[in-house]
DNA sequence: CAGAATCCCGCCAGATACTG
DNA sequence: CAGTATCTGGCGGGATTCTG
């Protein structure tokens, strides 16, 4: 069987491939965005106001970071009020499959875990 | 197709589930942890020695909060010394492809994100 | 050996104000 | 409109020490 031979890349490295991975997509916004994005490209205001709570700095620094990895593109229109557009690459899209699949186990499970945690918190 | 139909579980809930998730294993060493038990219980000492960089503190209190949520199981044998052995639960091995998953993804395209990058810094 | 408690630092992240 | 700059508090996380 298959078993899992893709644990190495989880420990291999001294977990740097982790770290790479959490500094990436471990932004508290970072998969939020991308899944915003993946309805089509999208202009910085209106992105903001798709995801409710982000804050003005946190979201032009975490596009940013997502423009600099190449995860998203940023097409800036020379005009008067300037208008920025914001879209996945290639790149995003292959990672998006992954984190619905993560999403998913989270929404899944997330009853079970909070009833361990009830019980755990239970026993003082 | 199935398409991203889970993209909901994402952004729904005003973020909360992404959120959720990143509390539970957006942790440094968590995912690691994870990993490493996946080989079969192990001590906390031996936990500490396969992990090498993880602090005495962090990996205590990782271990606390994956019991904590259900997703390790901890057997204190009433001995002397003590010993105490770690293991996963079903709801652990059921999260581990998903991770999996994502540290290939990571690995897979790690070298086009650093290209990507040295082309946004080169542009100062 | 396993872990809890304490101290401390650096970064994440929010609020606010300023610029092109 | 689309950012950047600055100030600030909170928390993650490391080193060390103490206990059963």
């Amino acid at each position: 069987m298959p078993e899992f031979k893709n644990l190495c890349l989880i420990r291999g490295d001294q977990g740097r491939t982790v770290g790479d991975l959490v500094d990436r997509i471990g932004g508290k916004w970072t998969l939020l965005i991308l899944a915003t994005l993946h309805d089509g490209r999208l202009r910085y205001t209106e992105l903001k106001r798709r995801l409710p709570g982000v804050s003005h700095r946190m979201l032009a620094l975490a596009l940013r970071r997502l423009h600099r990895d190449g995860l998203v593109t940023r097409t800036s229109h020379p005009e008067v009020p300037p208008r920025v557009e914001y879209a996945l690459t290639p790149l995003a899209v292959s990672l998006l499959p992954h984190a619905v699949a993560l999403a998913g186990w989270a929404a899944e499970h997330r009853a079970a875990i909070d009833a361990h945690r009830a019980a755990f918190d239970g026993d003082a």
